[in-house]
DNA sequence: GCCGAAAGTTCACAGTGTCAACACTCGCCC
DNA sequence: GGGCGAGTGTTGACACTGTGAACTTTCGGC
């Protein structure tokens, strides 16, 4: 009846109680040592498998882009069975996959927070560590190729659409989180998210040089 | 040659430091206890004056946006001098405020990030006090105006303009912060930031309903 | 000149991240 | 099979943090 001296797989449970644990109190109230409290285990036996604290926040954080891509998948997944396809696949599947990304940070604010906080993407970027299956910028990325090969988009213009698509995404989803004033309320934010996404639509359009 | 027993303007001088530590350290890495030090204080006599070290750091980001609107009126009137005047003013007072916007996050990131992290924006939505001169919003509000004036946008655009056009100089600001692949070097990122004014500006113009 | 309130101090406590040294357990090789 | 080294977890300790309670000093108004 005595628990096993080893745990067996103490970075993933390290990084799914640190997952549960920042989803409930913040990555800022997050303490390494209640985590390891949580899976019956001493404080210190996490440095085995993480320099430091915040190695431990970046993990669960590049853990969290994971779900991010799953869930961005799939939307796209359940969507694509009844939407329109064809021609006009393109413009519908950006709508979907950005009502997806606002809706991941709305849903799981703490998480997203992380991700895009001091101990997030910015340490991720600099890991040397390959991927781990389609991330977010690639769904995004082939959407977009969809949009060039279905004439909604001129390839002039897609050259940095990846970058531009995301941002606005990106800084509405955050500021949505802030409450910001116009977006207190979920059917506030759902017709603003619609604005924007014609917004972005509307700005992918071939035009001039400069 | 007693230090006197008042420090006063406490308050003041806890937001001050606050803020270069948090500029040095990061908002992560801040404590009360050193802000308190440093100005030669001991740590409960913030208590006098802030709730919580997160009622500080609160109180740091708000002091954060007021820098952030001088910063960006400081921008439209160093180009308006010599910008073009009539007609054409509004969008490229747009492109120089997007810029202004940029930059202020790239020079002072630690302070960006403690403004719309958990402690900031999020936070100072919810305090009753009146604001202080003419905000961030304000200011882009009023370009916004200008753009319908001189009919480079319609009426019917402007509706939730502020939010799509912050939404996206915010979120590229966030993701030039994190490094993101594409925006590793200056170059990279000035040449991104003017594909996203003119995609900006493309947004804005008129559409269908929808 | 007194007195109440404001502002700062001291003492104390529970919690935290992290280091160094030790203990247990598994898998491999002879 | 037995030993042994690497990997994993533990104990003890330390400096530091945020914060509460009680006390002291100073200032402004009567």
């Amino acid at each position: 009846m005595k628990e096993p001296y080893h745990h067996g797989d103490l970075r993933r449970g390290l990084i799914a109680e640190g997952l549960r644990l920042v989803e409930s109190t913040g990555a800022e109230g997050f303490s390494l040592r209640e985590a390891a409290r949580g899976l019956g285990v001493t404080a210190n036996a996490a440095y085995r498998h993480f320099a430091d604290k915040s190695d431990l926040l970046t993990a669960i954080a590049a853990h969290g882009f994971g779900i991010l891509s799953d869930h961005l998948q799939a939307s796209l997944g359940a969507a694509g069975e009844d939407g329109a396809a064809g021609k006009d696949a393109a413009p519908a599947q950006l709508r979907v996959l950005g009502g997806a990304y606002v809706a991941f940070a709305a849903q799981r604010p703490e998480l997203f927070r992380l991700m895009f906080g001091p101990y997030g993407l910015c340490q991720i970027m600099r890991l040397p560590q390959a991927n781990t299956g389609p991330s977010a910028g690639q769904i995004l990325n082939a959407i977009l190729d969809d949009m060039v090969d279905q004439g909604h988009m001129s390839a002039q213009a897609r050259d940095g659409a990846l970058l531009r698509v995301w941002s606005s995404i990106h800084g509405f989803a955050l500021l949505a989180l802030d409450g910001l004033e116009g977006l207190e309320t979920q059917a506030k934010r759902d017709t603003a998210l619609k604005g924007l996404m014609g917004f972005i639509l509307m700005g992918l359009c071939d035009r001039g040089p400069d």
